[in-house]
DNA sequence: TATGAATGAGAATTCATTCAT
DNA sequence: GATGAATGAATTCTCATTCAT
């Protein structure tokens, strides 16, 4: 095992544990013995616990704020190409959806620990919460703009998109062997899509709409 | 200061500790040195760290059952009577969103150590978190045996409107001075009517239906 | 209850406790709790739970000195009046056992807690120690004086005499309902004057004269 | 120093300590001090300071059940083979008394803590305490079966014996530096054979013949 | 006199981090 | 690089003693 191997190993490892019994529960004796590796090697990897932690916490952000920026151009080159946007709406719901899954451990430590702490990471973590709202805002802004969406606060819909979204995550994605994604996200794209049609819309359309740009055989994709 | 205040004046300043820092971060030290009192003064009212932060949690939990068991009333006798469903709904929301704006630390507490840690008391809140989640299901199999809901799946729609219901309070609610809970009341329900409402409804009616049963002059109640 | 009387009562309730839990263990709040008084009158009382402790103590060997002393003089009046010096010694021992019989709390306070601790009681515990002691002693050169005694190292008797009479009073005495303590005393003597007489005592005459001495009916008296 | 030698200093300055100051009053700081570590390095070597006492404890019965062990068997033998058993005797006092003086902590240690405290250890000293008792008991029972004892109550005798010892242990063994080990057996074994020799004994005799079976050059052995 | 709420020094124990090997 | 023994600051909790009522 390299240099870099042995740090992804042990990022990994801790990830597990974080997610699992939290910041402060965990220990390092924790980590090193599920690593294998002497308590002192740690150090050689990281600077301190709160290191490795912040490490995994800009992970999740940056990974998800990858997802997001996919998602934005998504949507923008269905607006552009006069393409299907719902159908991009909901591939881009897919994929959130798709990129918890596949971390469960990140998510669950941001969402086990972003709350209000006033640990020296709080305020990192709220900063990096903040960047994905606004990618997610400047999305419905942009819906906004093609006349997808009703009039609304956007502010609170972005809470409450983003409320769902995690809960969702929480609730019916992480801990369970097998979910169909595909279903969920349809059920979630339809739910959204209702609240937020503007008025008129031929919501039956819509989401039979939004469902054709998705072809997908098995789900087990991600 | 007689004993019953003195108790209830340490429980305040734990909460808002508590809320700030969470559970481990918080020292007994930094609670009595805000409450101004002597080390084993806390040890006089509470057994320990974290039977005081239990205490916190069942409080709160207390309270929103009670808020629940309302609500659930409410939407009950609007069946029964006859009355406007909607309007009842749209007041439990207000409601639920009372209670927290004026729980701020218990909400903070909660919802800040509530995913599952190995604590003792995750456990607890886990059991106490089911059985809120319980009663919010069985209003909408309510709404549904009075064809109030289009058909989907109530669990995830369940875990949708918890999580906007928490995320809003988190966004929107906390840390704010002034909030209008009214409008944000009428912003979450029109959310979610429209997201729930069935096929061939006259959202627009029900909208304006729900909040003519609303009265309430200025919304500083709570 | 006057002032005195309270005093005997803490002190007897605080000799019970102590007994039971030795000194570390024992709490104010365990003597104040059954003496059925408030934390601060124990203070009205006794400067502090070292000096109730020390004056179980010093109450234990006060009253032991007190023994010692009348069993000095028996023993001196059955030398000088030529009575039956060994019958004397049978009752002496029979007091021994008396005294600490009636006094299991301050026995077991004293035992339990005697050895070198260098809690500054075991101070005292020792210089009164020393006293019991040297009265023994005393006794045992009385006896030397007068032919009664074979030839032997006195301090070496002395210490096997005492802890003869410690370890059966614990083993035997202690925690018992119904000891015949004349048997026991009988036993007692009876092992000591065979290791002690001189050579050529008949000693089965010896026997025989000590308990000649002895005329008790019930032996439930103390 | 390696991991062995440090853990053996750390019992051995423990153990003087607790004998020093009983194990209430002996700190965790006091240990550390004393063996010049950090406080934490005691808890790599030991669990809790319950369980470096209760190997303390241990200890001490585990050597002494070892002395017992080889006197009964050294008893045994002598009867077997037609050998002195009064000599055997004479050399089981012998080796008790030698223990003793070569593990003076542990010997305080035990006997200052041995007496019925609700310390949780005080179960597991009374547990060892009683097999030490059978054991001796078991020896007088062999004595009395080869006719060495007069008629008389054992168990009463026992308490007396280990009575004896242990104070002679106490007042004339512990806290000096030279005591002459042979002389003391000779004077305690002679005490004890004159208190249990059957009627018809040649007392001179018996301790002569015991005596010679001795032949020890200068004692300082142990 | 009597009280008991309040105190704070001191106890055992944990664990992130260092550093000599 | 790798190790893990050593560290000590920090934590929770206890309890003898005080003092205002």
């Amino acid at each position: 095992m390299n240099g870099w191997e042995r740090r992804e190993h042990i990022l990994q490892v801790a990830a597990e544990i974080f997610a699992r019994k939290g910041y402060r529960t965990t220990s390092i004796t924790d980590i090193v013995e599920v690593a294998g590796i002497g308590r002192g090697t740690f150090y050689l990897y990281f600077e301190s616990k709160r290191e490795i932690f912040l490490e995994l916490i800009e992970s999740y952000f940056e990974g998800f704020a990858q997802v997001l920026e996919e998602n934005q151009r998504r949507l923008e080159e269905a607006f552009l190409e006069g393409g299907n946007a719902l159908a991009a709406w909901r591939e881009n719901i897919y994929r959130v959806f798709l990129y918890h899954r596949d971390n469960p451990h990140l998510t669950s430590i941001v969402y086990g620990e972003a709350m209000g702490r006033d640990e020296d990471f709080s305020l990192r973590v709220d900063e990096l919460s903040r960047l994905a709202r606004k990618k997610l805002l400047e999305g419905f802004r942009l819906m906004e703009r093609h006349r997808m969406l009703r009039d609304c606060d956007l502010e609170t819909v972005t809470s409450m998109v983003m409320g769902s979204t995690i809960n969702v995550i929480r609730d019916r994605l992480l801990g369970r062997k097998r979910v169909n994604l595909e279903r969920l996200s349809d059920e979630f794209m339809e739910y959204h899509i209702r609240a937020l049609a503007p008025r008129g819309t031929d919501i039956q359309r819509s989401v039979r709409s939004a469902m054709k740009g998705v072809k997908r055989g098995a789900e087990g994709a991600g």
